[in-house]
RNA sequence: GCCGGAAUGGCGGAAUUGGCAGACGCACGGGACUUAAAAUCCCGCGAUCCUUACCGAUCGUACCGGUUCGACCCCGGUUUCCGGCACCA
């Protein structure tokens, strides 16, 4: 240990150190508890950023600090490494995106090892690799077997500047998550996962996730967006066809006074076909095409449609009523078509009024205010149900119920459930990704791949133009092949695979990550899984937690893995900003990890970034903290090397707890090993830890100025903060330890038990409150009764000068903490 | 509009079960050491008032009200901010 703290040395020190010793690498071992630690593996864009920093040093303390405490801790890292950059890259300076894929990963690998993080890298996966996408595509097929995958035409999301479909998860506010660009609609044949089989589920196991943000969970449900309703037929006059509509509404089912279909619902073009109608259907039709989504919803309440020349019958009442297409009607949800009631729903209101339509009311507000036969807008909410037949005079909620119950036995309607989710698109017109191990023969149709010619390789005689179709389409060799069933020539599938598929499983493949006989060894997951802790950015809410969850729960339902759900506690961290905004290029605030490092060490920046601010919520980067964080850390080296220099002890644990000071310091040190003890295990309060190890020190301070130091004591208390402060600091604290003179490594070292005993002083100061104001504060013997406090505290001078004159009207004592004398 | 979360000193934040509001750190001010500076160490640091000073008093956790001996914490209402969903029938 050298005089001066040199963070450079001593963490490549360490470093190499875990390294040479394999000091990480994790085996199954039935005799241990297993703990699983997983942070979101990074996307090699080529540096790390904040973000990654605080993400993984957050995962680091978690791993070691169980490790430490016996558990058999697995904490893997890879790579999230296909996707656009790389083809971009490609386009853009002529560079292979293997090859830029690759050069990121070694870079960011490096930096990772740099932040001193506890990975077993044995167990490294790149999603790119041959190895890992092979078991992609086996499971592509697995789904595929099951039912799982399909492919259709459909209006699908076309981003026009990425030249390729999107899943609608992908589709933020109108535009690509990725590139910002307004997404178009396209008629394309693209593969799906039908994850709407697993709607129901995915939405009921969320109560199951309490160690789920509530947050994350809510937006869950949102997107997955169940509602329940009714499924109701209406017969289109002068026609066989009958249309059906999907309400929650069935309570106001005899107010309905015209219909609404999608424009592109396929009765459309057959029922004005031949008609006077047919002219200016198209054109609508044509105008309504050619909006992309934002100006679709940008003209929110501007109602527009057009009467088709047919009429629907009202299965209630007999009623004939219009009906219009018009675009506030969408295809893809429900059934595509809507009756309309404009007396109790606003768009429909709208819509009414803008076409002269009649407004029936049917529910009473019961309010005088309200005049309901001349409404202003819809009535949406609770009141007694008129001209609706037998129904008159319920209460409307009650009514949804016994509406559905007698369509249901009039054969008119059902009570039906829809999902605002969507099957998952998985297809991508790219090169950088999982090739779709599909093979689509004139006779056979699609039929997968043999397992045995697994993987089907991405070629590499492919042109990178960044126009026209995917650059896959270019190879000579890869679209070439025979039909595994019948032998005949036939066409691979030239699309690639959504990388969210690619994460959608590592998790599992960490727990066999070299295995080459299959995706996973199930009584390796079955040991390891589920995750015991993730921990990542919330902007994954919805997209990436949402199809891990489906994946687990097919792999689940194909026998392949052991639970339904995947990650049992969750914690997202929150951002790292500067001045209160983003760190971004254009603005010019990011703080790169590497100048960080370079400047202070790994340890500090880890330490800043956990003292901050708790992990769930925003972080600004602040200079001046990095510099307290360092301060402290020098602070500490000096308080171990002073120590040192002047021990004369044998290592001997062998001491008594004698003065004031020592029963002090045990006090201050037995609170410092509990807070942090529950503090990282419990409940991620990093921050509180960290400050209760700064109490410690501060207190070691003024401890050591003491002319009656008992420095075998003193040993013992340094000797526990290296240990509990090293999830936090690896490195400084394995140059401490090892400078305290032990010649293990702190990594397998066990984590210190708090003596509770410790915590009870011989007395403890409490307060005095008159009428719940404090105005005195006593010394008194710890764990009196409460009567006891009551003497003691009434028979004090300075208690019996503020009561004086006063009368008592009562008194609490809640022990070893207050009194307080309630006076009139 | 619906759903979720948040609001505490100059700043980041603490108070885990209803019991001393402001731990710990940053910034700032003062002192010690030094020829000097840096580093380090020590002290102070919510507001207002009283006071030469000490001592003390009052107010204070977004706002209004309630429950309680006692509320940052529980209940009712309001405002602002952040996030998600949204022409979803």
């Amino acid at each position: 240990m050298n005089e001066r703290y040199d963070f450079k040395s001593v963490e490549s020190k360490w470093q190499k150190y875990w390294e040479e010793n394999k000091s990480f690498k994790t085996f199954e071992d039935k005799d241990k508890e297993k703990y699983y630690v997983l942070e979101m593996f990074p996307y090699p864009s080529g540096k790390l950023h904040m973000g990654h920093v605080r993400n993984y040093a957050i995962g680091d303390v978690v791993a070691r600090c169980k490790k430490m405490q016996g558990f058999n801790v697995l904490h893997p890292i890879g790579f999230d490494s296909f996707g656009l950059p790389a083809e971009n890259a490609a386009i853009k300076h002529g560079v292979e995106p293997g090859k830029w894929t690759w050069d990121n990963i070694h870079e960011m690998e490096g930096q990772l090892r740099q932040l001193g993080l506890s990975y077993d890298w044995d167990r490294e996966v790149q999603t790119c690799s041959p190895d890992y996408y092979k078991w992609m595509q086996w499971i592509f097929i697995q789904f595929y077997k099951k039912g799982l995958a399909y492919k259709k035409e459909n209006p699908v999301n076309w981003c026009p500047s990425c030249q390729t479909v999107l899943a609608n998860e992908q589709v933020v506010d109108g535009c690509c998550e990725r590139c910002k660009t307004p997404v178009g609609k396209k008629n394309l044949s693209q593969w799906y996962f039908k994850i709407t089989d697993y709607a129901d589920r995915l939405l009921d196991n969320l109560d199951t996730l309490t160690g789920w943000p509530e947050k994350v969970k809510t937006m869950q449900r949102n997107w997955i967006g169940r509602s329940v309703g009714a499924k109701i037929a209406f017969k289109i006059d002068g026609t066989d066809l009958s249309m059906d509509v999907f309400t929650t509404r069935a309570d106001t089912l005899f107010g309905v006074t015209y219909m609404v279909m999608a424009p592109e619902h396929p009765y459309v073009e057959g029922l004005v076909k031949g008609t006077e109608y047919e002219a200016p259907v198209k054109e609508y039709l044509d105008k309504v095409q050619h909006m992309n989504d934002i100006e679709r919803t940008s003209t929110t309440n501007e109602k527009t449609g057009v009467f088709i020349g047919k009429y629907a019958i009202n299965p209630v009442n007999g009623k004939k009523v219009p009906i219009y297409i018009s675009d506030y009607v969408l295809m893809g949800y429900g059934t595509g078509a809507i009756m309309a009631v404009p007396a109790h729903d606003q768009r429909d209101f709208d819509f009414a009024k803008k076409f002269d339509l009649e407004i029936i009311p049917v529910v009473d507000p019961g309010n005088p205010d309200i005049d309901i036969n001349n409404l202003t807008e819809a009535f949406a909410a609770e009141g007694t149900m008129i001209n609706s037949g037998k129904f008159d005079g319920m209460n409307n909620r009650k009514a949804i119920d016994a509406m559905i119950e007698w369509l249901n036995d009039e054969g008119i309607g059902e009570k039906t459930i829809n999902y605002r989710l969507r099957d998952w698109l998985i297809s991508r017109q790219r090169y950088w990704g999982t090739p779709i191990p599909m093979i689509y023969c004139e006779d056979c149709g699609w039929v997968p791949e043999k397992e045995e010619n697994l993987p089907v390789l991405l070629p590499t005689d492919v042109e990178f133009t960044g126009k026209g179709a995917s650059p896959l389409t270019t190879s000579k060799s890869f679209g070439e092949c025979t039909c595994p069933r019948c032998g005949k020539k036939a066409k691979r599938e030239m699309d690639t695979m959504d990388t969210f598929l690619d994460s959608s499983w590592y998790f599992l493949r960490y727990c066999d990550a070299k295995n080459d006989k299959a995706a996973f060894d199930k009584e390796k997951t079955d040991y390891w899984m589920n995750v015991d802790q993730y921990i990542g950015g919330v902007e994954h809410a919805i997209l990436h937690l949402m199809y891990a969850r489906f994946f687990q729960m097919a792999l689940h339902d194909l026998g392949l893995v052991k639970d339904e759900e995947p990650f049992k506690n969750l914690l997202t961290q929150g951002m790292v900003n500067k001045d209160g905004k983003k760190m971004s290029k254009s603005i010019g605030n990011v703080v790169s990890p590497e100048e960080i490092m370079g400047k202070y060490g790994a340890d500090t920046a880890r330490l800043f970034i956990l003292f901050a601010a708790p992990p769930e919520r925003e972080l600004d980067w602040s200079d001046e903290g990095v510099e307290g964080s360092y301060r402290f850390l020098n602070r500490v080296y000096r308080l171990v090397y002073d120590f040192n220099k002047n021990y004369s002890g044998d290592g001997s644990e062998n001491f008594d707890i004698t003065t004031d000071a020592d029963k002090e310091l045990n006090y201050v040190l037995n609170g410092t090993i509990k807070k942090v003890t529950e503090d990282v295990g419990g409940r991620f309060s990093f921050n509180t830890a960290i400050s209760s190890i700064m109490e410690l020190v501060n207190c070691l301070y003024r401890y050591r100025e003491r002319p009656d130091v008992n420095e075998a004591f003193m040993k013992k208390a340094i000797d526990t903060l290296v240990i509990v402060l090293s999830p936090f600091t690896p490195h400084i604290c394995e140059e401490m330890w090892e400078g305290l003179g032990h010649s293990d490594t702190l990594v397998n070292v066990p984590w210190p038990k708090y003596d509770e005993s410790a915590l009870v002083l011989d007395t403890v100061e409490i307060v005095v409150q008159i009428n719940g104001r404090v105005k005195e504060k006593l010394d008194i013997a710890t764990g009196m009764t409460r009567e006891d406090m009551e003497k003691t505290v009434m028979a004090e001078p300075s208690v019996q000068a503020l009561t004086e004159g006063k009368q008592i009207v009562k008194v609490i004592a809640v022990p070893d903490k207050l009194v307080n004398i309630v006076v009139k």
